[in-house]
DNA sequence: AAACCTGATGTTATCGATAACATTTCGGCA
DNA sequence: TGCCGAAATGTTATCGATAACATCAGGTTT
């Protein structure tokens, strides 16, 4: 590399300064014990010369990167691209870039290439976005010393990670709909191995038995609309069926378009509540009763508990489970309306 | 850092295997000129140890990193999300690793601020989403040595960038309207800024112009369900609005509920025509007449361009234009039906 | 047998930053 | 004025990899 054309270094930056390299590296990182004249001095050169720090040099000294690596399942729903790009403004803020590294499936094998890139980079920390059991058994190679926080990770593990509570979103569609006066609720999952499924699952389930009405089969997809109209084809056979919760809007969607072509009216015929909240769901016909996850809390609540563990690994390790929120509209209207 | 829990480092290979630490690079690095028999040794090495590449140190030698930095504005759009989730997948399998960052606005100021801390980290090449020119602007303080790729750029400049017929497009949606046989076509556009837009609209024109017939005043909104619902709620009032175009899917659907609310019923009454294919375009009330824009594909271009440049500098100062695909759904079926 | 060339491997230097340790300077107090 | 402690700054070492240059061994040709 020709000297003429080499990117000024510290070094060149303590010449014209007058002083040593490492006190250009104080400056830069504001240690106490600069004098101010030195400060502008340093300053100058620094601008003068057009002085770009190498993180890869300070990443090699210090063992660790400023990069913060996110592991998460190829996705182009709006969950995921709204946390991923939240997340990713906040560890700006933060001082960190973020390096994305995904998969198409959410195996063992493909999880663990992802860590491992991440890990050549000496990643500072680790954002994993585990929606299932298998997901996360392709973790057990990180380092114990590196920080990790799991979203949307097994609300019962121990784990330090961020989630919503899919339970109690659940909870309140189904009582939304009884409470509306249909006697039973049916439920449209998305993939059964994901977490988030199970809690919608769950809170489905446990709320309809102490409510002492009868459940349903349960209808398990995918989260995309596709899967959405195939059973909404047969939920719209089904004279009985006067209420459904989905499990996201996609799904909603899809359902109500098959209810549509078979003239069942909603919320006249079938009352329809959708879980996520994406923007679009005020615009479906009609606008859609939903149960609104705040992905950007979840992406910044992640962050807040990687940086507690960068800066001090005590009271770290923790859960933070952030609420949802019914958002009603006229897919299912309030009661007594 | 205490020897015990030191990583694994090139020389400590070296010496177990019996060879040097340039062997050993040697290896790892595929070169030439080094025996079976040493490979094997300094493999088996590597796998006793555990050794993990530093790619801080590599980056520091070389000047270059194995990160591609991506430049985006801020969007959960099933578009960008696409192409970042795409063309992440592609880097890796050409193994590098993407850093992404992204900007709330596309202005001159946040967007240098994002290429700075790409350049920071010595990123091999840049990929920037600079749909506007306000965008563009800002990459003035690229060095002229590092690769960069222009997604969804200006066509008429002279970077290396890949874009998406947008003229194209929208020529096929209006053509497609007057062959039903709509005597004009409406239009409602994104932010006019934007260069997609601007294509969208001149392909709009340039249709109903060459056909000899009216060009309806233009309604300007974002690329939201709630701008299409705004204007549609305008042109739902205008009995000789019977073919609309949208700048894309969502608007189309704010739309659709618009024309549902005043009882204009598409496509009997008003034709419509969407831009992108979201995937949940099929299921709309009515599915969606659109103009398919292969994201994958664009992706994928721009990161054979980037490798392209990075390889070999000749022949890739180049733009590739990517065909959009009109896809007839029942929103605007097509004619002779 | 000697010289030359190529394949294979090793030694030395370097990248640019922070860590660790060392030295100098300055201010306050006796 | 001298001493001590703290502030301020400097020197040396290190991180882990590739680049650049050097050396050795074996085979072929003269």
């Amino acid at each position: 590399m020709d000297k003429i054309s080499r990117s000024p270094a510290m070094t060149d930056v303590a010449r014209l300064a007058g002083v040593s390299h490492q006190t250009v590296s104080r400056v830069l990182n504001d240690h106490p014990n600069v004098k101010e004249q030195t400060r502008i001095r340093v300053r100058a050169a620094i601008a003068e010369l057009g002085y770009r720090p190498n993180r890869a040099a300070r990443a090699l000294v210090t063992g660790r990167s400023q990069l913060i690596g996110v592991v998460a399942r190829n996705s182009t729903l709006y969950g995921p691209a709204t946390m991923l790009s939240e997340f990713e403004q906040a560890a700006a803020d933060a001082g960190f870039a973020v390096s994305v590294g995904s998969v198409r499936e959410l195996d063992r094998s493909s999880m663990g290439a992802v860590v491992e890139r991440h890990l050549d980079q000496r990643v500072a920390g680790l954002v994993v976005i585990a929606n299932t059991a298998s997901a996360v058994e392709a973790l057990a190679e990180i380092p114990e010393d590196l920080p990790v926080v799991f979203i949307d990770g097994d609300p019962a593990s121990g784990r330090p990670g961020v989630t919503v509570d899919q339970v109690a979103g659940a909870r309140a569609a189904t009582r939304h709909l009884l409470d509306s006066g249909h006697e039973t609720v049916w439920h449209v999952s998305g993939p059964t191995d994901w977490f988030d499924s199970a809690g919608r699952i769950q809170g489905w389930r446990q709320t309809l038995e102490e409510a002492g009405r009868e459940v349903p089969p349960l209808l398990s997809a995918d989260w995309s609309a596709a899967e959405g109209y195939r059973t909404g084809q047969m939920l719209a056979r089904m004279p009985e069926v006067t209420a459904i919760f989905t499990a996201n809007d996609h799904l909603a969607l899809g359902i109500l378009r098959a209810l549509s072509e078979r003239g069942r009216r909603v919320p006249h015929d079938v009352a329809l509540v959708g879980f996520d909240d994406v923007p679009e769901a005020a615009y479906f016909i009609p606008p859609l009763t939903t149960v609104r996850q705040a992905f950007g809390d979840v992406a910044r609540a992640a962050l807040g508990l990687l940086l507690g563990q960068m800066g001090d690994e005590a009271g770290t390790a923790r859960q933070i489970v952030v609420p949802p929120q019914l958002v009603i509209r006229e897919s299912a209207p309030s009661p007594a309306r």
